[in-house]
DNA sequence: TTGAAAGCGCTAACAA
DNA sequence: TTGTTAGCGCTTTCAA
């Protein structure tokens, strides 16, 4: 099986504890024992257990992240920048990343408690956080260390990053308003994510002030994947007054919702503007490409990571609460509003 | 702090091996001390502490993945999908799942190395196999449990699940030569991918054998990005003699090639036709829609770690070996080559 | 049906 | 500079 250091003790002629102390590199221990064991210890090809250190250190050097998926067909390219970025981080620190995909529920809930209670990792990431979210009151309750990707409604005082999506619709408000449209569309996304808020007061608030409010009947709401933009893109267009650009609340949906555009032969940017949200890589190559906000999840999973291991160290990050300003990428898929 | 055995012990004045047996549902335990355990437990909000019992026991629960990313920008939908895959199925046999993502090379043996060595998982999932795979070899060398998605030259004899890249790309050889294609080109995977040579494989062999071989100058190599698809096909449309068809090895790449052909004002699907690769959910959703290979990665996700789940649990799966047919999914943007 | 005790591999307080 | 010893929380053998 394995080598121990009770094997290379034996080996050397010494105690567990010396062994132990000249692989932690203790200074205590004289400088050619040290050699002698290290040296006897790579020959031997020890690897330490980490189980039996974890479990005598009580940590595990392990981050957790529990994704929130809905159903089979997960592959939303959010989540898989989002653990690129949060993974070498962890990495490049020494540390692993549990993961963990739950659908929101019940068992989520569970899911954070095996991980917590169970000592399995030394800190959780929360990702796309709701209202009132049930994880936060649990990790702030139990004072685990965490870091979220979004905030909440109730503004307890935890850590996160986030983007001002508030600020990012405004930009895409004041551009549409500015290319002429005045039937302005909008495609949510589920309303107890608290981006879709942000997002929606932002636009919302925005056009309002412009003298263009948006009109109830023009919001439509969809669950983020492609086929939902297209179905309630496809209800906006059978409206007899259609409107003239939609902003739609992620990329994903505003794909969808291209499709929906063309499929009826009309063209997108001209006489139809779509806005996404989320700039995905994809987003530059569909055609026309896609005028959309740029949120940079790659370094919100770095940043995320960076401050949740710093907590998991008994620091304080110097930064708390990020809020991070989005940018307008302006594309093909918005233009002036058509002369008709 | 935590709850432990010990703490239930004293509160029921028993002693803590009555605890445990109690709480693993041993039958030697009077029935009524056992309810009274496993209430009390419950009260108490006992959770057991899973580094002390995974130490005990010699066994992680946990298997691992390590993915290899290429550079920041990783965000293929590919992985997403096959993590949902692979973590759902864990999930649902109380396996966690342990990630890396590490860039090919140095590195990544290490990280394999600790999580062998280190005892950090009990098997693991090798994805994006190579022709020469460092990672299988070592992992047969050291008799460790593991299966992997995709196969490798020296035919070893390890448990895999793979699609059959080849037959995939016979279909596709087939379809644009029935549409009359005869000036087809490729845009290729990197050649140390070996999904990239069954794929090419496939490509030329029966193009070859219906009398249309595939000539190295209408070859390219991209890197699977959409950007390194659109910089190859433009490689392609500045040849004097222009294919009326390109083949790209997945779909990523083939949604580069179908902007770099828009951006000259060519319709593809008329002009040109492109075949991806992948069937991800985006390639429903361009315009046109894409006609490519369909993959269930998802699917394919759940095999891999049953079979793993199961290898680790000392049993044989009942099918070591798993080649998957896939199917030719036709969309929008093949269709007859161009009369000129 | 229950309990005492050993031990998993490692670290660390304390003693020598 | 080195060794003795205890202990982390749990499972399991053995004895009662």
């Amino acid at each position: 099986m394995s080598v121990t250091i009770k094997d290379i003790a034996k080996k050397v002629g010494l105690s567990v504890t010396t062994v132990s102390r000249a692989l932690n590199d203790y200074d205590d221990v004289n400088i050619e024992t040290k050699a002698l064991i290290r040296q006897t210890a790579k020959d031997m090809g020890y690897i330490p257990n980490s189980l039996a250190q974890r479990f005598q250190k009580k940590k595990t050097d392990t981050i957790g992240l529990i994704l929130p998926t809905f159903g089979p067909r997960f592959s939303d390219p959010f989540f898989s920048e989002l653990l690129a970025g949060i993974g070498n981080k962890a990495a490049t620190h020494g540390y692993d990343l549990l993961v963990s995909t739950r659908p929101p529920g019940e068992d989520e809930l569970l899911a954070y408690r095996q991980m917590v209670q169970g000592h399995r990792v030394d800190g959780l990431v929360v990702v796309r956080t709701r209202q009132q979210d049930e994880r936060i009151d649990y990790l702030c309750n139990v004072d685990f260390p965490f870091v979220s990707f979004g905030r909440t409604e109730d503004d307890l005082d935890f850590p996160y990053v986030d983007e001002d999506g508030a600020h990012g619709m405004r930009l895409v408000a004041e551009h549409l308003f500015r290319l002429g449209h005045r039937k302005i569309a909008c495609i949510a996304s589920p309303p107890e994510l608290m981006f879709s808020q942000y997002r929606m007061d932002g636009l919302c608030s925005r056009l309002a002030e412009l003298g263009s409010p948006l009109p109830d009947s023009l919001i439509r709401r969809g669950d983020m994947s492609q086929r939902s933009g297209y179905e309630q893109a496809n209800t906006l267009l059978d409206l007899t007054d259609r409107p003239t650009a939609i902003v739609v609340c992620n990329d994903l949906m505003a794909f969808g919702a291209m499709s929906a555009i063309q499929d009826r032969g009309l063209t997108v940017g001209k006489e139809i503007s779509i806005i996404g949200f989320d700039n995905t890589p994809m987003s530059a190559h569909t055609h026309p490409p896609l005028t959309t906000v740029h949120q940079p999840i790659y370094q919100i999973g770095n940043m995320v990571c960076e401050m949740l291991i710093q907590c998991v160290q008994g620091q304080q990050p110097e930064e708390r609460q990020v809020l991070m300003k989005p940018e307008l990428i302006l594309r093909q898929s918005s233009g002036p509003v058509p002369v008709s």
